[in-house]
RNA sequence: GGAUCCAUAGCUCAGCUGGAUAGAGUGUCGCCCUCCGAAGGCGAAGGUCGCAGGUUCGAAUCCUGCUGGGUCCA
């Protein structure tokens, strides 16, 4: 297979990895060791130690139970067999049975020329096998421009869905509409007032209605295409159209800040284009098929003195048998449809289209819905399709160490496109992404401006921006510095140790890919590119002294091999910005 | 009351989904540099990984209970 033979190729640590279990096989077959032994957990890893060497496996502690052997006898036996092959150097035994091994320079610093090669797509990794994954993310409700709560979840999806495409998946963006529900009946009547107020009566904003400005435009421009026909005309008349056409102008709006972020969705999915299509219906009778629905009533919430509780007879989900605490109502005693009757039905949909892995994005105020959320999608794939569900904490807006307040029920409140206006739409993505999403996060609009070493954007920016201007001025002294010819530098000049570091450092990107991607989590590309961005300042500083650490060199052969490794590394950031979806700065101003 | 997430250096946080002596940044203390390969550099001190058990060759990481905090729930 042509992907596969290219992820050998690049990540390293898997060619390794490849190459110890051969040797067990080998043993294997000699009869040194058992023939049946499970080798999943033999690992390949960077110790975090460098003293201990390049790289550890940990074979010998795994195998020494099943196989009845000392770890000791093990990991010598492999060593042995290590060893003769050309790229393993050394290959000793350390600690309680780890096998450290060294490779010949010369692996390490061909991993230049291969992510020369690679370019953009150095690290790309088949985790995914084409397979198909949805990630549903924003699904803010239409009635109202993104905050940056919002703002966070958009974020986090739309680099996770990067980095599964990276890995190898197949991604579909998706975007639910909820527009289903009561909140959009409020809308409609808050665009009335501000109907009323196009026409120069004041709005009657009642407690409840959403008060913003932003439907002000709205109602004018029903008052341009409708006139005054709606005027003093009973709800029913107007309700329906009102409700549309609010929800039509929020999804413009939220589109228009979605962009504004560089996010964009593959499909906006609506719930009210579920009602009336079957589709709800239909999504319970395979449930009720299932002997999964069945008309009961719930116990009252243990502890605090059910006040208002009465026993009601519902419609019931009976999501205990796929991991849920209680079961849950699907339809209500008046004989409507529960929230989560739609949502079910949704998800049901997302099945049927084939996607063989879900996931949701969703606000950490939703996290009661998480479990029947799962145990809906485990009953409806018959287990077949897993669904994931990332909470997103709060975003703690500073500016200055201040907070900076929001309120959506006053109308004051601080908007997605505020904060891109006040630092842009790389740095507000970049920012969301230094901490993994369930821990809360501070924004500050002040710091995420400096240009200091505790702000990491700026820091990964400068990295990148220092190595083209290297590469500016090793051009301009004749070095042909395009990509093509520096993969075919000589590289054996490169053997400091701090220039292996750098590269040991690349290497490591394929599998830091796998990782954020098998754990779904986009933030730690974020983290290695602030690593790999803290080496390379690392190195630049050491040329300050040590002169042949530089980049620019007098000799030409050996500035390339150089200028290579400094290329090099440029290329592995732009493509960790790429997934983050930040663009990459070429100079510093 | 229940659900859920969190608890790691004075502070802000990483920590490879079980690996070796737990890491950065910042702050504190000490030394060096004034170099435009500028927007500092080097080093030191600083830890019962919330508490108590359990699982195993091995736990900050997995399981159970407890404590404290965020969020949610008719």
């Amino acid at each position: 297979m042509q992907g596969q033979q290219r992820t050998r190729e690049m990540n390293l640590f898997t060619d390794i990895r490849t190459l110890v279990l051969d040797c067990l096989a080998a043993l294997q077959a000699e009869g040194v060791l058992p023939a049946d032994l499970e080798m999943n957990n033999v690992t390949v890893e960077p110790p975090r130690d460098a003293t201990h060497g390049d790289m550890a496996t940990n074979a010998a502690m795994v195998l020494a139970k099943p196989a009845k052997m000392k770890p000791r006898d093990i990991a010598e036996a492999l060593a042995a067999r290590l060893t003769a092959d050309p790229r393993i150097t050394a290959a000793e035994v350390a600690g309680p049975g780890f096998l450290n091994l060294r490779l010949d320079p010369v692996v390490w610093q061909q991993v230049i020329a291969t992510v020369l090669r690679a370019g953009k797509d150095y690290g790309r990794a088949n985790v995914g096998q084409g397979r198909k994954v949805n990630v549903e993310f924003v699904s803010a409700n239409p009635t109202g421009p993104m905050h940056v709560g919002h703002t966070r979840g958009a974020v986090v999806g739309d680099a996770l869905a990067s980095l599964l495409d990276f890995a190898g998946w197949d991604v579909t963006r998706e975007y639910y509409i909820n527009d289903g529900g009561g909140q959009v009946d409020v809308l409609a009547r808050s665009v009335y007032e501000r109907y009323r107020e196009a026409h120069g009566l004041s709005p009657e904003i009642a407690d409840g209605l959403y008060p913003g400005d932003y439907l002000k435009p709205v109602g004018e421009a029903l008052k341009a295409e409708h006139g005054d026909k709606f005027l003093g005309k009973p709800e029913g008349d107007w309700l329906p159209l009102f409700r549309s056409y609010a929800t039509d102008a929020m999804m413009a709006m939220i589109r228009e800040d979605l962009a504004a972020l560089g996010v964009e969705m593959d499909i906006y999915s609506s719930e009210k284009a579920l009602y009336g299509t079957g589709k709800i219906e239909e999504a319970l009778a395979t449930l009720r098929d299932m002997d999964l629905i069945y008309e009961g009533v719930l116990e009252p919430p243990k502890g605090r003195k059910p006040e208002d509780w009465e026993p009601r007879e519902q419609t019931l989900f009976r999501s205990t048998a796929h991991g849920d605490d209680v079961d849950r109502p699907v339809m209500k005693s008046d004989g409507s449809w529960t929230y989560f009757a739609p949502d079910i039905a949704y998800h049901y949909d997302k099945v049927q289209r084939g996607f063989d892995l879900l996931i949701d994005i969703f606000g950490a105020d939703h996290g009661g819905y998480v479990k029947r959320m799962k145990a809906a999608v485990s009953a409806l794939s018959s287990g077949r399709v897993p669904l994931d569900v990332k909470l997103v904490q709060l975003v703690k807006l500073q500016r200055g160490g201040e907070p900076l307040k929001m309120s959506k029920r006053a109308g004051t409140f601080v908007t997605l496109k505020d904060v891109v206006e006040m630092v842009g739409p790389d740095v507000t993505r970049f920012v969301m992404l230094t901490r993994k999403n369930d821990a809360p996060l501070d924004f500050d609009v002040d710091k995420v401006l400096e240009q200091s070493r505790d702000n990491p954007v700026w820091y990964v920016q400068y990295a990148y921006a220092r190595i083209n201007s290297v590469l500016r001025k090793a051009e301009a002294q004749g070095l042909d510095t395009a990509d093509a010819s520096l993969a075919g530098a000589a590289l054996s000049d490169l053997s400091h140790p701090a220039e292996l570091a750098l590269i040991r450092k690349m290497a490591d990107w394929p599998r830091q890919v796998e990782i954020a991607a098998r754990a779904h989590e986009p933030h730690r590309v974020a983290g290695y590119l602030m690593e790999l961005a803290a080496d390379l300042h690392g190195h630049w500083n050491l040329g300050n002294d040590a002169v042949e650490l530089r980049f620019l060199q007098d000799d030409q052969a050996i500035m390339r091999g150089k200028i290579a490794l400094a290329r090099s590394v440029g290329v592995v950031i732009s493509a960790g910005l790429a997934i983050l979806g930040v663009t990459p700065v070429e100079e510093m101003r």
